[in-house]
DNA sequence: GTTTAATTTAACCAACTGGGCAAATAAAAT
DNA sequence: ATTTTATTTGCCCAGTTGGTTAAATTAAAC
């Protein structure tokens, strides 16, 4: 068995498997689960459609290879991004820029993930331990705690919201990017400067926020 | 033809025709267009497949009725909130206030529409005038940039941008409800609790936020 | 009451979709 | 070189899905 270790949106895939979870990332990115064709993802990969039951026997189990994947990427990123030792400004500044980046790059990430999740809302416990990400979510909490009675962040705001709004502030606009480009008739370009100029100033608006 | 008038989650539908559309409505919400199937909107509303052609054609048609009226029963909705001569930071109040009491009542309505528009963004502008809209934001940015002359707001904040995150922190809690539900552990009385803390006080960090 | 039009039903169909399988080809092992 | 194993292909299939249609039923018009 020749398991595929590169990255989903690597350039150069070699193994067939990974050929296959490539254009099934792709796919089923564009489309969601149920939209998905099998075919689609063959023709994409350059491939016939036996091959995929081949390798991963059902469409299922094909799926929860890529969302599995995805799932791991993004939660590790995130974790990974909180994990220095900063003051919560600086964390909070390091965040936005390294999320608003790494989402920049696979812009429809968050909508199908939730939009999967809403769907078979077990491929959360099913695929991925989610004490990990209690962990960082702990330790943030004792941070904020820590400079609420330093002083330098507000005695009122509550950590739990504190988190869910800076992840709301930084995934919505992708989510809602096709909305936003016809409310706001934006092409790609104008929402790409959009992102970066946001990149800079959300940090600075949670701040302002939250400090004492 | 006996158009059907009464709201999509009213209680007593009477025509064969707001029957089909309520039932249309709920299983369109619940598994998105493609994952919606023509016999369970049948049987759910207790009638014959074929009335659902009979009396809206295709699945495409009765999908773009429960998207037109879903579309600008929330769009109306917004804008209605936005209307009143407010501060703007009283408008900000009530709008996080009402706002959060229609998504509370539809929660599958943000992930719904987002989704859907991503699969086909054509759905926006074919079935809604973008201009309807415009006048509102037009007056939010033209309030903004008079209450910064004035010296309430802070001078570095984009109307543009302060729109967005009104809209993020208002809507995404809700297009993200199974991922918080897995990762918080929370069930459904968690969440409505937490919707109503935050009810409360999405405002004042918005406001804190933008306060000169 | 009878005719006419609107509504509802049951049965059916063609296209699509995920999946299976046996034969063919390529690669490895001996 | 030959056997054995792994990979790839073409072809087929059964179940599902949106959609049709002719007949049956109900309601409206006369």
């Amino acid at each position: 068995m020749n398991r595929a270790n590169n990255i989903i949106n690597s350039d150069t895939p070699q193994s067939t498997e990974a050929v296959i979870l490539k254009a099934a990332s792709e796919v089923f990115m564009e489309r969601g689960f149920d939209g998905a064709r099998m075919q689609e993802i063959a023709d994409r990969a350059g491939l016939n459609k036996a091959l995929l039951h081949y390798y991963y026997r059902s469409k299922e189990k094909l799926f929860n290879a890529v969302f599995e994947r995805v799932l791991i990427e993004m939660i590790e990123g995130m974790i990974q991004i909180f994990e220095d030792n900063l003051t919560v400004f600086e964390s909070i500044r390091s965040f936005f820029k390294k999320h608003q980046e790494i989402l920049m790059k696979n812009k429809l990430l968050p909508l199908f993930m939730l939009n999967e999740i809403q769907r078979a809302p077990e491929l959360l416990i099913d695929l991925y331990p989610v004490d990990r990400i209690q962990v960082v979510r702990k330790k943030f909490y004792s941070d904020v705690n820590n400079e609420q009675h330093m002083g330098i962040i507000r005695k009122d705001v509550d950590p739990h919201d504190l988190f869910l709004n800076i992840l709301s502030l930084s995934v919505f606009p992708f989510a809602a990017k096709p909305l936003l480009k016809g409310f706001y008739s934006m092409d790609e370009n104008d929402f790409q400067s959009m992102i970066s100029h946001r990149k800079e100033n959300l940090a600075d608006f949670v701040i302002n926020a939250i400090k004492a």
